[in-house]
DNA sequence: TTGTAAGCGTTATCAG
DNA sequence: CTGATAACGCTTACAA
């Protein structure tokens, strides 16, 4: 019944050879007897013999174990991580994986935490409320491989795979001014978040290029939350002129500002349009269904990882980069007149 | 610039002190002199000593690792997830996490990798393929705690943590049958997954409660997957008399019967009533909304890494426990005439 | 209070 | 082809 796990000293000391051969054997290392291997493979066999990997991470300096921090697990980050899983099993790794929350006192205790249980860096999307980053800065500082996903920042040398969110921000506001939209609200989240503020950047641009003045009225920060995006949305609403379209940088807001809107009895597109960032499965779901900016979240999450390996194998001389996705709007009912 | 990681021998060698006495001040043991310990410690600060949670696994036989496994990363496992890492966490324990993506020969893969990753156990949700749990058994004769999680099998002799599956699908089906219902149809999954056949065994008992009759057209077997449920409930609707209701086992799989209803021009719930089970978000949002029978996703995952937690620190002689939550019927416009 | 030394399970170097 | 032996970073008797 209780069967503590067998090593190779044991299968040594049974089969009356040395440690060595037994590891060598194992791991199929070519000056090894024909025989005396089969007789080792047998018996390991036989006793269902697994390498302890801690003994091997600890004489290698090695874990094969990529840790990974995100804010949450919607549907994109859910995405993301099964392509960083993907990218990992391939190359033999293994993920360790953490959620802040969206809080920064979460996301420094679990950086400590993940760090400590030895993974070989870090694949990192930042939550909404981090300002400071030295707890990232210091593992760049040991020399470990850290890759920011999605959500980044500007002050740190370190690899990056991002979408070109100004341009899904652009594509958005653009294709509402197409439909004839005047008065384009922006519903955008925490100052501090990168990916908020590129957003933010590609709405102007829309407007500018069309020659369209800048309201501050309709431009809103509000908290990276669908009850935050509900009230502000219920704000935009209570305007003299209220928007005839609301941009919302995230699904999640999206949806807040969608049932704002149903709540308040306006139609969708007719008395306002919506679209969204993100495209969850939802999204096209409901009726209206909403438009939205889609992100490839698995191939970003693939190619996360890949760096990762990749600037792990390379050793010291490892010059960050920085991989930039493509959004794809995909219009819905919410924007279609 | 490059830093390699400090360790206590570095320390030592640097203070002119022993290892062990730095090993001794660093963990807070009471035997060290108050000043030696205060020198150790404000050097060890300044070097950002971390300890190599490896080599302490090593010695200590013990990684604080937990392995988890799911078949997918949707709302529920999200959730669930989420639960096991806040109380992995307040254990001071790590979450390794993997998906299965509903295929046995990942979920083999997996649990290989996992648990060469030196994790303490398994929380594992099986795939919805999984019929053979040789992989699983293995690891509980190695004396590794195991602990199911929702998706869990008769045959084997673990903790386990799940819904009381047949009351949720009894709940569903008695609310349909007081609504009027007369021929309520059963949309389940493969039959392998031990949540369908409980399910099934619920919707069963609610209609020969009612003395109803058990139509076995209307009990459908199809697969785990939205796209089939939209195949199999599209089979539903073309019978001679249709269902006048559908009970899905899954949203994943009530959605796929919702759109298979909307494309077919049926009202709901005027000519067809639904209800799904896990509660996801999107239930609420559609129009019409959905009914569905919530679980404490989040709560069954904190409970899976107490047990789990427990199971570990109590040695040998733990008795397996399964631990049953309730859930709970949310009536929505989908099945409200 | 501090130091020495053995040991955790592997890998790797160097002789035989 | 095989076997000692040191080393990985840390903990823990046992000594001093």
């Amino acid at each position: 019944m209780k069967t503590k796990a067998p090593t190779i000293k044991l299968i040594a000391k049974e089969l009356g050879v040395s440690i060595s051969t037994v590891s060598r054997a194992l791991r199929d290392m070519p000056e090894v007897n024909p025989e005396t291997r089969r007789r080792i493979m047998k018996y390991a066999e036989e006793v269902d013999y697994q390498p302890n990997m801690v003994a091997t991470s600890l004489v290698n300096q090695n874990s094969r174990l990529i840790g990974v921090i995100v804010p949450n697990m919607d549907y994109f980050f859910a995405s993301a991580v099964k392509g960083i899983d993907e990218a990992a099993m391939e190359a033999g790794y293994t993920v360790v994986i953490s959620q802040s929350n969206e809080s920064y006192g979460r996301e420094l205790a679990n950086t400590q935490r993940i760090m400590g249980s030895q993974v070989e860096g870090l694949i990192v999307s930042l939550s909404s409320e981090t300002q400071n980053i030295d707890h990232i800065k210091k593992i760049l500082k040991r020399n470990k491989p850290v890759v920011f996903f999605d959500r980044d920042t500007p002050d740190i040398r370190a690899s990056k795979v991002v979408l070109d969110n100004e341009l899904g921000a652009y594509k958005a506001v653009k294709h509402l001014i197409s439909k004839g939209c005047k008065r384009i609200a922006y519903l955008g989240a925490e100052k501090n978040l990168q990916i908020s503020n590129s957003r933010e950047q590609g709405y102007l641009k829309a407007l500018k290029e069309a020659n369209m003045s800048i309201d501050e009225s309709l431009i809103v920060h509000g908290k990276f939350e669908k009850d935050n995006a509900y009230l502000k949305t219920m704000e935009l609403l209570r305007l003299k002129t209220i928007p005839d379209a609301i941009f919302a940088i995230s699904d999640r807001l999206a949806l807040g500002a969608y049932m704002a809107i149903k709540d308040k009895g306006l139609r969708m597109p007719e008395d306002i349009a919506l679209v969204g960032f993100n495209d969850e499965p939802i999204m096209s779901l409901l009726s209206p269904s909403i438009s939205s900016v889609s992100q490839p979240a698995f191939e970003m999450g693939k190619m996360a990882a890949r760096l990762f390996i990749e600037q792990l194998n390379s050793g010291e001389e490892f010059e960050p980069r920085t991989e930039i996705f493509q959004p794809e709007l995909k219009i819905r009912d919410s924007s279609t007149f």
